[in-house]
DNA sequence: CAAGCGTACCTGATACGCTGGGTATCGTGA
DNA sequence: TCACGATACCCAGCGTATCAGGTACGCTTG
């Protein structure tokens, strides 16, 4: 019970060498993962690492802690980088265009700590857990979009509230994902063009690209005008 | 040479019933699943089936070709429905929210299966690979967006044709796997209402949402009439 | 033409290798 | 003494190898 305590010195002590330690070993998972891929085993993370695996399991508890510590990170610097953006911008449409080029850009970083971080890893059991727990990353990201709109809608818990962020979230994630898969190319959009792209989609759906099948020049001006 | 005959009635024989015993292969393999999960073991599959996970391996090479098989007849069975709603659709809006229903119906019958099927299992490699090769599950229902957008706007290789029906499906899927895993609640919107809500999200953006914050049933009967 | 043997292929089962996540044991340093 | 850290270990699960049957086909031969 006195465990509760931490006064004694031999455990505060270690108090910041554990945070210390903790940022590094989160640090060094990044760049083992950017370095070896998605599929890395925690073997390989860890004597990248220059340690064991227990120092791991000691500190994340399993896989899927390491995962979401990384995760954690990397959604700390994009939301670093929209918040810088969104201090410029003055309509909620110019802050979404803001979250999606961060995103975009913290895939491109790099895909393979990205992929690792959006696995869900499972973890879960039989029934529709998957759409549930769908990795704690994700739901970070949906807690960026859902309390704006919250505010700017008044009703906590309309439909549009509840399912919007997360769909928008797959929309982005899905075209992120092809995105970066597609080799490059004269007709491969770039960064911003892409992020325009999926902004329209988000805010005005497709039709206005069939109705007037303009040309992808012109969808992109009507983003950034 | 004359092996690439295979005019052999030792060979041919057997053609038939390699084929009716797939069919039945899978059909247990999709009871196995549901019943069990999406994390049955090929050995559970197989001894669900009453054989051992030899015949498995011969038919289907590994687990990600078992996926893949059933997952081909789930898509089968709900292209099948998505047929018949689209021959009554005048409409490209009516046809994608024949297809939304359509989704939605297919995750709710057995979510199990549904994840099963949904999964990736990986396979691929390194880089960027989760987004190209993205089960090859995505790639057919994309197939069926991409076809008819692509005559309807002409141009082959626009960003739009390249990237909207993945974008699309992105958004289905998390908005589906979310309505799946929320609990019957009178908040929850119905498989009716559900599709409707996505397939306006799709076609208009959320911005209608926005700017007239409308009450559910409205935004609903705004895609029924 | 028909009996019979060899052939091609399938089936189901068990045993095994290997990888990778996670745990327990034990030595070590402040 | 106490947390740390490395090694050894366990276990599940995928995939492979091997083996003993079983059955239709087809070619040969009397």
């Amino acid at each position: 019970m006195n465990a509760t305590q931490q006064l004694d010195g031999r455990s505060s002590r270690w108090q910041v060498h554990r945070e210390e330690r903790r940022r590094e070993l989160i640090s060094q998972s990044r760049r083992a993962v950017h370095r070896l891929g998605p599929d890395v085993s925690m073997e390989d993370i860890a004597s990248a690492a220059g340690t064991s695996k227990s120092v791991f399991y000691r500190y994340f508890g399993d896989k899927a802690g390491l995962q979401q510590a990384v995760g954690e990170i990397v959604i700390a610097q994009m939301q670093e980088k929209i918040l810088t953006a969104a201090k410029s911008a003055t309509t909620a449409k110019q802050g979404l265009s803001a979250m999606v080029s961060a995103y975009l850009q913290m895939a491109e970083t790099s895909p393979n700590v990205y992929v690792f971080v959006t696995r869900s890893t499972d973890a879960a059991g039989s029934a529709a857990a998957a759409g549930n727990a769908l990795g704690n990353f994700f739901d970070e990201i949906t807690a960026m979009i859902t309390v704006p709109m919250r505010e700017l809608l008044g009703s906590a818990d309309s439909p549009q509230v509840m399912y919007w962020p997360t769909a928008a979230i797959g929309l982005v994630r899905s075209a992120g994902e092809l995105w970066l898969a597609t080799p490059a190319s004269p007709a491969k959009p770039d960064h911003v063009a892409m992020a325009g792209l999926i902004t329209n989609w988000l805010t005005s759906g497709i039709l206005p690209d069939i109705a007037a099948p303009a040309s992808p020049t012109l969808t992109q001006t009507k983003e950034t005008a």
